[in-house]
DNA sequence: TTAATATATGAACAACTATTCAAATAAGAA
DNA sequence: TTCTTATTTGAATAGTTGTTCATATATTAA
């Protein structure tokens, strides 16, 4: 498993700053949410209107069944949030990360 | 597939300013480079020196290979450039938005 | 009440992916 | 040359995950 040190001064230095495990976790597991062309169609339909279950199925031609199970992901992750009025759940984006995030991608995307 | 429309209205809005498939799919294909802990990890000791293939693996507790593996995934997605020198080969950041990406990621999960 | 609609959910399946292992290069040392 | 080291690479395996399907729940209308 352990690999010889090629340059054991940069290693010390490297060892001392790195990251605590929860952390790349964390960070991991919240880029895995962008990691999926449903839920990157969904947060971009939602950048700008909330939208219920039904609406967003058909604006990214899928299931609602299938949306749904994606809106729960994006929402365990605070990425989304909900209202309900009558039997219309609501969906929007929580917060402005989200959007940054979006649009640094399409940024970094549009400069390759 | 296709589901009743509820809101016509802000269905149509909405369709008129829906990115195209492409760059759906380049953007999470760019966020699912970001979604793995050893990916991460590599990114995160990268940030501010560059490193050999060895020492990578020796700061993250994996493998050559398995590091080596991994670089090519984040070479390909360019969030990594390399040197050679000799037989060792250099492996660092490509530009200013793996950072950038990284760092609102961190921000995102403190703020939860 | 019953019927229809919107959403959620659990299980099963298929597709994808990270790691491991073995082997191949490539470069320097002996 | 031969040996050792650093890195790469291909194949196999195990684990993960998104969609589908059937069903359940919740709300409104009739």
């Amino acid at each position: 498993m352990k690999e010889n040190i090629i340059d054991r001064e940069i290693v010390k230095k490297v060892e001392n700053k790195t990251l605590n495990e929860n952390l790349i976790i964390d960070i991991s597991e919240l880029f895995k949410v962008f990691a999926d062309q449903t839920r990157v169609k969904i947060i971009n339909i939602l950048l700008e209107n909330e939208l219920c279950v039904n609406d967003i199925a058909y604006l990214i031609n899928s299931t609602s069944s299938a949306v749904s199970h994606q809106l729960r992901i994006l929402k365990n992750a605070r990425l989304v949030k909900s209202r309900k009025i009558g039997k219309i759940v609501y969906y929007e984006l929580n917060d402005e990360h989200v959007k940054i995030l979006f649009n640094i991608g399409k940024e970094h995307i549009n400069e390759i």
